[in-house]
DNA sequence: GCCTGACGCTACGCTTTTCGTAGCGTCCGT
DNA sequence: ACGGACGCTACGAAAAGCGTAGCGTCAGGC
């Protein structure tokens, strides 16, 4: 038996997820499975959050988001406009219609942290 | 120059994101980061969906969540135990008030994400 | 022409997170 | 005692994420 075959290296910053592929730990294809395997990378959702008041350009955003080293922060920025949650405008980086949908349950996440942060003992 | 302190080697599966507390790629203490920083770890996302319906054992939790590793999945259940979103009961794992609200929020994203799938081109 | 500065973005070596497999200790029904 | 299911842990390997440095391009000022 020869040795086992490498697992082929994946591209860096991995595949992007899409709807009706399957994705990152589900093989179901459904849409909610590709929204949650992007949604569940570090810095998606910091990302959303942040675009949510106006566009901003790369390096403001990557300040906006802590510092986020510019690597992690255009591999998730190239999974976002595959998406077609986030595009690149001429004022930077900017929500999409859906993107912006989003970006407003985010918004009430907000509201909703501060409370149940107030309830934990 | 002495040589810089070697970063101090942290917990296991990490530390567990509080609200108040800084979290990972954010030292503000807004509640919403902590949210964030829990809730864009793998598998989270997954695992607050799973369980919307009622409660599951930690085999068929596991098995819900397409085979994810028991020590991921552990690492996160014992995250989301102590914020208050997850505890376990005698007939499995169950989600809290406050996690069948974040729940509620998740089960809503389905229906956008179909929604959303059927736009992209 | 040729600096200067800002832009989006990439390269690359190191650390942290996640994974997969195996298996532990406990309880419970037979 | 045994088998089976439970929650959970150990540990080496792979993948994801990080930090720093710097590239190529373009617009303005000189």
């Amino acid at each position: 038996m020869p040795s086992s075959p490498p697992t082929p290296p994946s591209a860096p910053g991995g595949p992007v997820p899409s709807p009706g592929a399957p994705v990152r730990g589900s093989r179901s294809g459904r849409p909610l499975m590709a929204l949650l395997d992007a949604l569940g990378r570090r810095w998606t959702l910091r990302i959303l959050y942040e675009l949510r008041a106006g566009p901003l350009p790369f390096r403001e955003l990557r300040t906006a988001c802590d510092g986020v080293s510019p690597s992690v922060l255009n591999d998730r920025l190239k999974m976002l406009r595959a998406l077609g949650l986030v595009e690149l405008q001429p004022e930077g980086y900017a929500l999409t219609g859906d993107g912006a949908s989003l970006g407003a349950r985010l918004a009430e996440l907000d509201t909703w942290a501060e409370a149940w942060a107030a309830r934990l003992p």
